[in-house]
DNA sequence: TGCCAGGCCGGGT
DNA sequence: ACCCGGCATGGC
């Protein structure tokens, strides 16, 4: 077995099935994944609580909503300006390829998908792979901040790895299962959380370091 | 109290 | 092809 099958398991055994997206429908997840971009999930549920609150949290909602009055639901979410228009764009797009509805989305291809998604102004990689795996049941591999860290720290890639390449490392090391790659992804963010903060580079006590004999220092 | 959070874009080199 | 500043609120 692989280190990051290794790593997985070691994760699955202390957080077991984390049961992510916390969202109530596909739609939702899109959402917050445009408003959880560089943003502690905390701001993101208050903005997400302020649009259902006012009956916009859904494809008509957003279309129609004025795009400062979107704004000025999401201000907790930070960004709020760039976020309002990034929502408007993303619900615009999907108006135009579904009519409104997700489920016609089962007709395009992963990767006619994503091209699609990456195309719109504001969807980034992290946000299109979040919005394949958890809103579209897509087997993508989502590579966010602590990822990149945590394989960097664990000495499993180069600093200079891109997303395209770190992704194919771990799609390379698991098993080809979305279920697999949704949990994965959410106790990476669960333990990095805790373990490997930005200024936080040395973990001593960081999971895995005893059980991944053939990894290099945390640095 | 400063640092950080489940990124991405655009302009400069 | 990289590097960097800008975007912004809320929690610890």
């Amino acid at each position: 077995m692989n280190n990051i099958s290794r790593f997985y398991n070691l994760l699955l055994a202390r957080y077991g099935d984390l049961e992510w997206w916390p969202a109530e429908s596909p739609f939702e997840v899109i959402v917050g994944a445009v408003l959880t971009q560089n943003t502690n999930w905390n701001n993101v549920k208050k903005a997400l609580d302020n649009l259902r609150n006012h009956g916009i949290l859904n494809h008509n909602g957003l279309l129609e909503t004025p795009i400062e009055e979107i704004a000025q639901l999401i201000m907790s979410s930070g960004y709020y300006n760039q976020k309002a228009l990034r929502l408007k764009l993303v619900v615009e797009w999907l108006d135009n390829v579904t009519g409104g509805d997700i489920d016609n989305l089962k007709e395009y291809s992963t990767g006619d998908l994503r091209e699609g998604l990456l195309s719109i102004k504001g969807i980034g990689p992290e946000t299109a792979d979040d919005i394949l795996l958890y809103a579209l049941e897509r087997p993508v591999f989502v590579i966010d901040t602590y990822t990149y860290r945590i394989a960097v720290r664990h000495g499993w890639v180069p600093p200079e790895t891109s997303y395209e390449e770190l992704a194919s490392v771990f799609t390379a090391n698991l098993e080809k299962d979305i279920e697999l790659y949704k949990n994965c992804h959410a106790a990476i963010v669960e333990v990095g959380k805790t373990y490997c903060k930005k200024r936080k580079p040395l973990c001593d006590d960081c999971p895995g370091r005893d059980a991944l004999p053939d990894s290099g220092p945390l640095d």
